[in-house]
DNA sequence: CGCCCCATTGAATAAACTCAAGTCCCGTGG
DNA sequence: CCACGGGACTTGAGTTTATTCAATGGGGCG
């Protein structure tokens, strides 16, 4: 079998570094259907993707942290938006159609950078369609945890409505959720945005 | 595919052809936690990759028919397990460090596969994450028919709990769902495998 | 031909949603 | 500094949706 069969398909795997840019809460980063010409890196704050339905529905796909590279696209347009939950700082890299040899060992990284997005994905996915409420609360609880300097006190800098379009269910029910998790004695919610993790362990047990 | 060792060896995303592999009904190719040191090009049949739970809850990621290339994994291990859903072949190609200037190009080609994944495990995503049994249905049913010589008739190849695994449902509401749609008009179920669509219209304006 | 698995259907239950009210912050302005 | 206003969050009651449990039908393969 030819490799050249495989497919005929992202022909760019170079690129140009843009400045740092800056974005304000709730301001689009790059909007579904734009072009796609070109990927972000972020710096500092928190963006979301999301695919949004004409009828309000909405549905985030994942919340970015510094570090993460996002935004490639199959095909020429993005297929989700992108926008800041709190200030934000990214970098912008424009693609250029340049030949591999040229571009000194970088698409691997990228590469490296779409296989963690698309790992996240299927979790993502596996999350939505075989997960209870609190399932998912605990998911997304112990995700934020990973990555806080304190494991066990978290400071979401996202809305209720932003959690529940992320996991799936709705405002009402992501509150209901964390004062069940409250009563439980699982979490301890210092304020609304604020939560203290009493049993990491408790929460762990709820997905495997 | 073990991505660690490409970020830390950069320069080296190559592999080698395997054999023309076969595999019969429900057989694995590969397993959950199994090492990710190939990946895979179908050629003929379709396979599903799905997580599977301890509790026997079990999501499908996808469906993969010929001409699909997947089982790159970000890490060490696969995350999904990859069945054969009726008789397939394969080739596998093994990962191996060599410079990405004599590969001729070919992971561009390699990224473009895993984008596509992507692209795809995000519209999963979606799809799980905000729409009722009914949308979910009809999504499902127009993705066959893209890609059915017969836009308007369907060959189902997987059973109804292979559906409902890959929805987020339950076969009964499967069932029920597509009975729903029989008694709408929408389609004909000419027998439990083999469904005319007779309206394509109306199942996409379910959707968006 | 008959069996067994797959699929369908039914009835009751549970989970999450909708609609509606009420409360708590938090920033603003007096 | 405190009162006020408004958005975000929580809580409640009733409804919808999909699930669970259970039984029946049907088609393919030995």
């Amino acid at each position: 079998m030819n490799l050249t069969t495989i497919n005929a398909s992202a022909g760019r795997v170079s690129f140009t570094t843009g400045p740092v840019l800056y974005f304000a809460p709730d301001q689009e980063v790059y909007g579904q259907g734009g072009t796609a010409d070109s990927f972000i890196k972020l710096i500092s704050g928190v963006i979301r993707t999301c695919h949004c339905l004409h009828d309000g529905r909405r549905q985030i796909d994942a919340f970015h942290v510094p570090g993460d590279v996002f935004g490639f696209e199959f095909g020429t347009e993005h297929n989700l938006s992108a926008e800041a939950v709190n200030e934000a700082a990214v970098i912008s890299y424009r693609w250029r159609g340049m030949p591999v040899a040229n571009t000194d060992g970088l698409p691997e990284r990228l590469f490296g950078h779409a296989m963690r997005n698309l790992s996240r994905a299927q979790d993502h996915a596996r999350l939505l369609g075989r997960s209870s409420a609190v399932e998912k609360m605990a998911a997304f609880l112990l995700e934020w945890s990973a990555q806080s300097p304190d494991r066990k006190l978290i400071n979401l800098v996202m809305s209720r409505q932003d959690i529940a379009d992320y996991l799936g269910l709705t405002v009402e029910t992501v509150s209901r959720t964390l004062t069940q998790l409250k009563q439980e004695g699982l979490i301890h919610l210092l304020s609304a945005r604020q939560i203290r993790l009493t049993s990491i362990a408790a929460l762990r047990e709820m997905n495997d």
